[in-house]
DNA sequence: ATTTCAATTGAGACATAGTATCAAAACAAA
DNA sequence: TTTGTTTTGATACTATGTCTCAATTGAAAT
């Protein structure tokens, strides 16, 4: 029901769709290879000060367009982006660690299949999230 | 499956609540009465020039607040509100016409609670967007 | 190894969505 | 009508991104 393996060697994702192998590029993906639970660009951007803003952010929506990368819209509004492990999938976001899981559950899938069926258009796509307390925040309150 | 009937009288349940029945909300909740559809917050500045900006957005907050409106994430990215017509509640948005649908399933709520079991961890809340075309937009494609 | 040229970069201006500040105005209760 | 609290508007500020454009770089061809 969770995933957990990596999509290996990014840079080599990159250079297959065509794009160029930089070293701003090498720079940011080698920091999101290291942030498995979601990063926000301000934060990749004050990490890397080699790499010129604009170029954390393009380099983020390259990443989000190959689908390497997925968005975030947290409980607070703001924005986070993690590592796809996998294709199709929803999240777990830890209210309180931040930790985010990826999320796979074919009964939502199937379900999201019959609702298409029952409404009166065409289901293109949807976004589900969880905002939870995770099993180490839980246990760590008690 | 579809919910249709509207809150009434927003003003009273802003008073209800204990705040004060002032001109600029009332112009405020006015408009949005008129936008059963989703509005942008500089949308509603913008047709209402003697309402200052920062009390719009104070005023969708107050509502967003006490539940009478809910935010959208779009598939852009963009945010949108919309009347609430129900407490809880998901939302089909047209990708083309931008018509809102209120979406109660049950279903998806004991799915929710079962995902909660299975979960190691504590479900706090849940986001769930469908991003459809709708009967209108299709029928008029045809 | 060098040339070439489109792709990419960095700096910084701009855009958008929203929040904070604070003196002035407006509400509603007495 | 007075009073005291809420609320407002103007404006500055913050956060998150995008756009522009001259300069640089990667990699393909020589």
């Amino acid at each position: 029901m969770v995933a957990s393996q990596f999509r290996p060697d990014l840079m080599s994702v990159i250079e297959d769709m065509g794009y160029r192998m930089t070293q701003p590029r090498r720079d940011v993906v080698k920091l999101l290879e290291t942030k498995p639970d979601g990063f926000g660009a301000e934060e990749i951007h004050g990490a890397l000060p080699e790499v010129g803003r604009a170029t954390v952010y393009r380099t983020i929506r390259l990443l989000l367009d190959i689908g390497v990368i997925c968005k975030l819209v947290m409980r607070d509004g703001s924005t986070k982006y993690s590592l796809a492990r996998v294709e199709h999938h929803h999240h777990l976001v830890c209210v309180r660690c931040g930790t985010v899981e990826e999320f796979l559950d074919s009964t939502i899938e199937r379900l999201v299949r019959a609702i298409g069926a029952e409404v009166s258009g065409e289901i293109l796509g949807h976004r589900i999230e969880f905002d939870v307390i995770c099993k180490t925040c839980l246990d760590y309150a008690n």
